[in-house]
DNA sequence: CTTGACCCTGTAGTTGCTACAGGGTGCATA
DNA sequence: TATGCACCCTGTAGCAACTACAGGGTCAAG
């Protein structure tokens, strides 16, 4: 299959799958007389792959080392447990970051009193102790 | 004051404090004899602005529009309110997509019997339908 | 035989910094 | 006085993970 065909079976951008290929993530193909690339079954699997690690969160490096894991079929998988695990503890740490962040908005949102900006809380909020000395010199 | 210790008042690295400046967000200061960056308290008030706002995740383009209204004390602060509020739902949004890949994550990391890769209930996840054509060529 | 959809390479843009390289300045100390 | 060190300057390149051209080539249909 060509390149736009196999884009097309995992909802992916030509470029994209160009670029996961100058990455290292997805094999060189065999290419036509033409110079076009020619996908096989194994890329399209190799692909998707790709698409579901990202969809995930995994980032380029760890797809990058779970497709090794993955062609290793011999091997126990505690590795790949690793890097999960790993994926997952970051993904909450961002989760908590973002709830802190939400409640903070929140807060900030609801203190808006619908006056002008001299008196709004928000403003307010995000630059606290106006010093009185000078205002901003150009 | 100079640069680094705007930086340090601020919890900011030196060059940050440059490319804000670069970026229009902070205004060029005055100069010394030596080219040396100048700062006074409004520069200090400035950055500690749009380092609150960038910690609660505003991109550098709300924080310029935010600073903007800022120095629009009469005008109402119904801007501010939307920008504030646009950015909560993509906080909350993004807190969504996070929260399903945890879920996710867990069931995957979950369903691993620590056995070999073969039959790693997470590669298996990963890349589904094994199409038994073809290996990766190449 | 030309139009349009596809393919190719290579490079530059995005966001928000961070890290040099290659220089100058200012102050304390030997 | 020299000299070392911390700080300052500019400008550019790098990170992730793509995306979007520019400037070409190929192929099948009408």
């Amino acid at each position: 299959m060509k390149i736009g065909e196999l884009a097309k079976a995992t909802a992916t951008k030509v470029e994209t799958v160009r670029f996961y290929e100058k990455a290292g993530l997805l094999s060189p193909p065999a290419r036509t007389d033409a110079n076009y690339r020619s996908y096989g079954p194994a890329h399209l699997q190799r692909l998707s792959f790709i698409r579901r690690a990202r969809d995930l969160g995994f980032s380029l490096d760890a797809v990058r080392e779970l497709l090794a894991l993955a062609d290793e079929r011999g091997k126990p998988c505690a590795a790949v447990d690793a890097i999960a695990s790993g994926h997952l503890a970051e993904v909450e740490l961002k989760i908590a970051d973002l709830s802190a962040m939400r409640e903070e908005l929140r807060r900030l949102i609801g203190s808006c009193r619908h006056n002008t900006v001299a008196d709004c809380k928000i403003i307010e909020t995000l630059g606290p102790r106006v010093l009185e000395t000078t205002r901003m010199s150009a």
